[in-house]
DNA sequence: TTTCGATGTTGACACTGTTACCATAACCTC
DNA sequence: GAGGTTATGGTAACAGTGTCAACATCGAAA
């Protein structure tokens, strides 16, 4: 849906939605925290301030940012899994993880940083969640044992995409294979 | 490296060892993001300028601030392994990561963060680096096994803290201990 | 047509990091 | 001691930010 093709605009088709737009293009280049309000309405070619008809502040357009980054993360990882072999998916969707932050660091930072943009866990929302949570009750035999099992899968991909995003690891692509290892990473009952 | 501070009382004191000491102070309240180098200096009682004779800009003296959360923590994590067994000293270390992060959220992120606090990476400064080395040697047989579990080692706890701290997680003690734990994380080799 | 709510603008305020310039106080040389 | 140098601190200002109050304009309902 492109914009209003003729001038008389004082009203802006969609705002909202151009906004949103300009916030994510700009977290391409800038990183979150250089991200202004009056730039990125500088950019749509609005005043400051008609930013709050649709957002009551600078943290609610951030925290549509990164509802966007939700989707679009979660369907990455959707389209890694359904490329992988069964047995690969569980690795796959890690591998998948990583490689999205790496690809778009402001926003993978706005999704999961303590900017409050998303309030709620991601986990409960996303849908690659519950594929996760099926790949780890396959590993794992108990309740408590799947529980587990996510939260490290979790916590292994989260960090070594963190680390490489803050520079205390080389961005290597193939050291992302090599720590994401279903076959040294964890000690399930799969096979030993 | 010690700094020139000799005690020489000019018009404040030591300003620079002020100022690290109500940066430091003032990350135990607000997070990163949040605190001005006008708000420090109000803090220590001197003009906002006044910083800039002892650090070049705002980044400097958060730079300062990383440089004393990373000896703080490399302290913590020491003390953690010497009060744990021979074997139980690795996840010990883990576990102790984690704990300080949960301690020290803003100094953590600090430390780690793109901020660009520490340009270089905090494990090559590290002495508990040296150690999780060793650790990870005893365990994994090769060269590139041993890289590997330290990263692997590396990303669980970093990622469980970074969780945990942007609330993706619950700050559960509890389940600090139900993660790091080396029976069902890392397939080296052991015991199996 | 008149009214009204939704949307966008202008101006302002307090705050930020940073710079250029000025002021003071301690030290060094005579 | 006197005088100059340098390190340290202060003032004023600038551009930029998020946000609010008041005003302007448009689309649509009455």
């Amino acid at each position: 849906m492109v914009t209003v093709s003729t001038s008389k605009a004082y009203h802006h088709g969609d705002l909202r939605a151009a906004l949103v737009q300009a916030g994510l293009k700009a977290l391409e280049v800038r990183d979150i925290g250089d991200i202004s309000l009056r730039q990125i309405a500088r950019e749509v070619g609005v005043s400051p301030t008609a930013v709050y008809r649709h957002f009551p502040d600078k943290n609610a357009l951030l925290s549509a940012l990164g509802q966007a980054g939700i989707e679009q993360m979660a369907d990455w990882q959707q389209a890694a899994a359904d490329a992988a072999t069964d047995e690969d998916a569980f690795a796959a969707t890690g591998r998948a993880y990583v490689r999205w932050a790496l690809a778009n660091p402001a926003l993978f930072r706005l999704v999961f940083g303590q900017c409050s943009a998303v309030s709620d866990s991601v986990f409960g929302q996303n849908n690659a969640a519950s594929m996760l949570r099926d790949f780890a009750g396959k590993r794992a035999g108990s309740e408590a044992g799947t529980q587990r099992l996510m939260i490290q899968a979790w916590a292994v991909v989260h960090g070594l995409a963190m680390l490489m995003l803050d520079g205390q690891l080389p961005k290597d692509d193939a050291l992302i294979d090599r720590v994401i290892d279903t076959r040294t990473l964890f000690r399930g009952q799969g096979n030993c």
